[in-house]
DNA sequence: CGTCTAATTGAAGCATCTCAACATGCGTGG
DNA sequence: CCACGCATGTTGAGATGCTTCAATTAGACG
């Protein structure tokens, strides 16, 4: 729990002892939510930060005629309602879509450390950063591209992303989520979503039973997905962790004036 | 130029003395950057960061197939490449719409003001979370509403921001970019774009000829875009900048341990 | 074993696309 | 100042990807 904070931060490098401390420290409170329920209501001035240790989740919208809008999809190890910390509303709900176990950190105390350990604020922000960049491709394959590619680029990118925390199975990954959420995901009515996977799973990339995904043929699925990681930027490490000895005693520096 | 990046910060609440002094200490590049070029391109790892001074950019990504999606319009006063300084890599291009004045900073400067000044630290990260909630927006309307309702709502958009920088006119404002650059941005052909355009040109809620927009009838195209300016956070003030004092104080305890 | 949710299928309709042509405006060079 | 050329805007018509409506089937669960 309080370890997946520190590895997803470590992972762009690794934090000193003090900044694990320090991380360490922070008294974490625990909570579950069931399936399909808020974690974060839209237009909600949380008090905390929430970080997924267990479950999926999706960011969204609710529309002006009623339709839901989904935005982003969590996986464990991932920050809801970062943006709230510093901006306070919430643009957007983020929602349960299995059993979660959520990790809260009290703004202040988070807000503190960031005061105190700067690596942490520009690891944190980075954090900001990639959630951004994964909007901006979504928004990319949106509009542009046919639900058979749209469909094709979410579940390489799941898999990326689940790969990189250690959820994946080999080819297969747990994906808890209805056909609805794929077309409020993807801009899709359920009806073409349908269709779409079955054409999926007849041209032999992928299977899709019982809230499991297995890639069939991956270069086939990437190709049909246009699908680069990159931009996920899963193994980036900042130019800021490749200086660290200096930029901690510059910061000493600036300490001890 | 080097006041507007101050204004830009000072959008969250007013910066101390030596805060301003920091920033005005800054040895900003000026560079100007031809209508339809590149300020950053795609892939690229600049070295500085790209402040538009004067002038209209958009964010762009480059498909497959050789078409172009805009995924984000940019105004004077908006970071370019904000991302690269945490990531490094330029998951997306910046391109000038019209003739632009760009102000550069080195990152290595700017990382530095960043480590002894917290609270410039946040209010540059504000802009990041800004920037995602702008794209989450896009996202929503995208792929959901009809072309007449998105057109409609990034002309709202586009208003309100230039409104908060003090470059509307009233209810008109320049905006230099084609038809063929509005279906990059809302994912539409030319041919639908322009049929829209005519549509809300017929129905009376705005007019749009050599690239000045005037918008008729706020009321109507508000409602038909479904358009609440929220998101944009254009006048958030956020929590540490209200506890100024202190905070500051906090700093400065940590910094004489 | 009934009930509820999710997945599936068929068919008609529509928003939007593509192709293709034509009109307009504007900068440049003669 | 005109004539040309090129980018942009406009229009028509046929094609299509996706939607909506409506009904049926399959699967999960108490």
């Amino acid at each position: 729990m309080l370890s997946s904070l520190v590895r997803r931060l470590e992972q762009f490098g690794p934090l000193s002892e003090a900044e694990q401390q320090a991380l360490r420290a922070l008294p974490l409170r625990l909570r579950d939510v069931a399936a399909r329920r808020d974690i974060v209501p839209e237009g909600d001035q949380p008090k905390d930060v929430s970080l997924i240790v267990e479950g999926f989740a999706c960011r969204y919208k609710l529309l002006g005629d009623g339709r839901r809008r989904i935005l982003a999809f969590l996986i464990p190890g991932d920050i809801c309602d970062l943006q709230a910390l510093l901006l306070r509303r919430m643009d957007h709900g983020v929602a349960a879509l299995n059993r979660n176990r959520i990790a809260t950190v009290p703004h202040e105390l988070l807000l503190d450390i960031i005061r105190r350990h700067p690596r942490i604020a520009l690891a944190v922000w980075c954090d900001t950063m990639r959630d951004a960049a994964t909007c901006r491709q979504w928004l990319a394959n949106m509009g542009r591209s046919p639900a058979y590619a749209r469909i094709a680029h979410l579940l390489c990118e799941i898999w990326s992303r689940l790969q990189a925390v250690g959820l994946t199975n080999g080819d297969a990954y747990e994906l808890p989520v209805t056909q609805t959420d794929i077309g409020d995901a993807m801009g899709l009515s359920v009806v073409h979503v349908n269709r779409t996977l079955q054409q999926l799973r007849a041209d032999g990339l992928i299977s899709f039973r019982s809230n499991v995904v297995m890639v069939l043929d991956w270069p086939r699925l990437q190709a049909a997905a246009e699908f680069d990681p990159a931009y996920l930027q899963l193994n980036a490490v900042p130019p800021f962790f490749l200086k660290s000895r200096t930029r901690r005693s510059a910061v000493s520096q600036v300490a001890a004036q």
